[in-house]
DNA sequence: TTGTAAGCGTTATCAA
DNA sequence: TTGATAACGCTTACAA
């Protein structure tokens, strides 16, 4: 493998010299930049990026943890940050933790030993001091984290409790007062933010709670079609359920059609977080737009900063997104 | 940032013998051993592999180029990637080439620039050439391409023509023998194999090609969604429809059934794929199995073969994994 | 504008 | 079993 010494014997300069020319210096004569080029292709030249790692301590590389790429809500995120990160010339290490701390903590140690130079950790289950010291040691973004965080990371969330409120008051604007929920796992900041924010709009409209209409699930289709199924052999069954994702939400109407009951006339089902699928479902599914794939670009954007900055740079930024009602077949007026 | 250096300083010993016992070699007397880890602990050494790859050549990295992670195809086979490096102790870079020769490339200088140990590659776009090229310098494996890489390759393939046939078979037996063809981009190697198999199907059912009963699509499921309505609206409209993925193939469901028919009682849809979606279809979706998560582990073992045998061990592996017929509810008799 | 040389944090070779 | 020392391929003072 031919090095940048070959190529400045080649050319007849020296190794500073090249150096130059590759860093794109204009410190260098045109005639012996021309030269390097010529040197450079003649020896078959290749930049080799882990020797200029280990001398400028920065790999152009960044780490991207998420629970799993298979659940439908990341794909979207990752290539959001990914296209950011091609922009600004840094490479992702893709990870999966399934929400799992120890390989959580695996995957950190990992990219910190591989000297990345940043990592997007999305619903971190590390505990605060040690994403401390994570922070410390390279530039960390945090996303979908809980408000324990304090004022000690770079943040970006999605707003939860706006997006569940606006949902539970279109449902409220069809009449729906009997409203069934399907939540999340309950060790989920974002599961425990969507139930409080259900709770909270109950209040507000001076609702009881009722513990049977809560279904804890674990947002797969399967859970929605039998939490559903659950919640409309009570007695008094909800006009409109309410699940804390779409997956979850489309199993829901499957297991309410397979019931015999139709959606909308029947019952209501109200979806969350917008997957293309929704779009598919039948009926379609109302649901609640999360900009996932500007999560992801935001992301990157926040990380990158904190790069340039370097990781000791006083304020911490907070970003929260808007989420938006989608309003599309699957919710109707009571009957 | 301590290094090995004040390590071996604190404990006394020699900067090998620090190395040694990092390297888990056993020619370390247990005392001195001892002694390291305590150093280790005391100054807070944090191990850094950007030394280690400049001076051993590996980098514990690999490379994953795929179209795009949102293609709902591809986070199940990244996800069997990832969880198969991991378990060899890789590191996986995402790359999201949107079946672009320049994407491509820059993704592959970069990588190849970083040193990864290897890259795995789906449908490929470069040229023969070129791949050749790539595979001198790193281990290199091919997912889903082209026959004509001829043996220079190590190729993992799903065996398109086996799937399609035994979709088109289970239509055949359900009597079917007006087929319609939604199809993916022309320029994909899979597209054309399919339809490939198609029109072989047909002749050996000695059943004329129809150049209206084929549509060109995009793999969208708004592709899938207009296609099937103009084949409906043909003056002899298909019994019988297969998209050549599962979003089509529901984007066909939805299409058919706004302008009335139902599915499968007055036409017949047929999916390939089985991405999660295809069982919340309404009606579920008949389709042909791929074993994407399986693809995943397999690309990676391969590459990791690859990896340790050294790039140019004479024996190129060719590895295609058997599709499955998925029989759910979109496919019926005909009427 | 160019050349020289030290150094980044490891691993590997060789002698002790 | 250990220690000293030379790489690995680049960047960066500093000197010329």
């Amino acid at each position: 493998m031919a090095t940048i010494k070959d190529v400045a014997r080649v050319a007849g300069v020296s190794l500073g010299t090249v150096s130059n020319v590759l860093n794109g210096k204009n410190n260098v004569k045109p005639r012996n930049r021309k030269r390097v080029y010529e040197a450079m292709k003649e020896v078959g030249f290749h930049y080799n990026m882990t020797a200029s790692a280990l001398r400028t301590k920065t790999t152009k590389n960044i780490g991207l943890i998420i629970p799993s790429i298979t659940n439908p809500y990341y794909p979207e995120l990752a290539r959001g940050v990914e296209d950011a990160a091609r922009q600004a010339s840094l490479t992702v290490f893709l990870c999966n933790d399934d929400r799992d701390v120890e390989k959580e903590r695996g995957y950190i140690q990992a990219l910190l030993s591989k000297g990345v130079d940043g990592i997007i950790l999305l619903k971190p289950r590390l505990s605060h001091d040690e994403l401390m010291e994570v922070g410390r040691r390279t530039a960390l973004v945090l996303g979908d984290a809980g408000v324990d965080t304090g004022n000690d990371f770079h943040v970006v969330n999605a707003d939860d409790i706006q997006g569940v409120i606006s949902a539970m008051n279109f449902l409220g604007q069809n009449g729906h007062r009997q409203i069934g929920m399907i939540t999340g796992m309950m060790e989920s900041y974002s599961s425990q933010s969507r139930i409080k924010a259900y709770r909270q709009y109950l209040e507000s409209k001076r609702i009881p709670y009722r513990e049977d209409y809560i279904i804890i699930g674990d947002y797969s289709w399967k859970c929605g079609c039998q939490g559903a199924r659950k919640l409309m052999g009570l007695p008094d069954p909800p006009t409109a359920i309410f699940a804390a994702n779409d997956m979850m939400a489309i199993g829901a109407i499957k297991g309410v059609q397979m019931m015999g009951y139709r959606v909308p006339e029947d019952v209501s089902i109200m979806g969350y977080d917008d997957i293309e699928m929704s779009n598919l479902s039948n009926p379609a599914l109302t649901t609640v737009h999360q900009p996932k794939y500007k999560m992801g670009t935001e992301c990157l954007k926040v990380l990158h900063q904190c790069i340039n900055e370097g990781t000791d740079s006083g304020e911490r930024r907070h970003i929260t997104m808007d989420n938006q009602l989608i309003i599309r077949d699957s919710v109707g007026m009571v009957r």
